[in-house]
DNA sequence: GCTTGACTTGACTGACCGGTCAACTATACT
DNA sequence: AGTATAGTTGACCGGTCAGTCAAGTCAAGC
């Protein structure tokens, strides 16, 4: 599977960044095509299908979040709660940034194609549904850490899991549909604070 | 503008229906006249546009909101923690329904449009972000008044209101994805116990 | 009976959709 | 030099997209 040529990676690259732009159904493979400057045979070359494509599409953005956000942020070198205020403050910046860049707040690239492709896509919605779990057990993990060493109340830390994960994205919702990073700046950071007790 | 057909109404739901199972962009005009069984033609007669079709079924699903969800639950009969049990499980059940009916989770017909179309059509983002902050206020005044009674700290009210408008759009979003409504049933009564205290 | 205005119809436009394919070129190995 | 492999190209497919329009139906008001 060595390439001889970077014409995938110009595929993958341009439908990543046009999708995360706007949708997927926005984003025809004629518009990825004119953006990586490839013809689209080239395109059929390398992937079947739009749909195979955008689960390449999914997997790239895990890997770049991956080598940056999660190794930078859920570092064992940091406590857990040193690893969510990176977590927070990483996010924050990248969506401003973005902001300065194009003048529109994207929000998360899964919650967005989530949101799109869960009822229409079922390949892509288990896909997506996955990359939740494992995102969710990044954060459970982190809170099972915190309170093992005592930093935190006895929790249901999978629950609370889930409720961070909700809250955060429903914030990066908030603040597209706003187009303001602002909202971030104010209430991400609460997303630590968040607590669902165990039942007994 | 009285009508002397229900042409109107019957695209109006119709559309409503099918964006909702699945988004704007797939839906197309020809697929909402079918179902409307009515002609493309009568729909460019009371339709000047896509977009302006979608304006009005955001009106309408408001519309629809208003008069079974927010009339029911955020009534003066009842206290502000008993508005949001209110709210909760009206938004458990009427999720619940709509699986067993059609065998997918559809989440929040509002977040849905906000996420795709928020950074492609500035018109439509506009109406999404002030309805967003209507039912923002709208939880707001009953934290306000949980507040006043004394049934609450003294919070950040209009921050908290984000907040847990923000968890509770998050929890559409995970349920959807997962295509289970029980996330719902587990995690979306937690929304009442956010808190944003206030900054001094 | 005639006009008016509300609505309907179906054929049409040009652009774009995802996807196919046979022919072509460039490179690498033998 | 010959051949296999990897990649490229542009023309092409049937279908659908949002939107247009001239011609028609029909019921109410005069």
């Amino acid at each position: 599977m060595a390439m001889q040529s970077d014409t995938y990676t110009r595929i993958l690259e341009a439908a990543r960044d046009l999708i995360y732009a706007s949708s997927y159904a926005e984003v025809g493979v004629q518009a990825i095509c004119q953006k990586a400057q490839v013809k689209k045979g080239s395109f059929y070359y390398f992937f079947t299908s739009k749909q195979e494509l955008t689960l390449a599409v999914i997997d790239n953005y895990y890997e770049g979040f991956k080598d940056s956000v999660i190794r930078e942020a859920f570092s064992a070198a940091l406590s857990p709660t040193e690893r969510f205020q990176k977590l927070f403050e990483l996010t924050i910046t990248r969506q401003e940034q973005i902001y300065a860049q194009t003048g529109h707040v994207l929000g998360c690239p899964f919650g967005n194609l989530a949101t799109e492709m869960a009822t229409s896509d079922e390949v892509i919605r288990t896909k997506l549904d996955s990359l939740f779990t494992r995102l969710q057990r990044l954060i459970r993990d982190t809170l099972q850490e915190a309170v093992e060493r005592g930093e935190m109340e006895d929790i249901d830390v999978a629950a609370t899991a889930e409720a961070m994960f909700a809250y955060f994205e429903g914030l990066m919702i908030l603040a597209k549909t706003r187009n303001d990073p602002g909202v971030l700046r104010k209430l991400l950071p609460a997303t630590a604070r968040i607590r669902i007790p165990k039942t007994h």
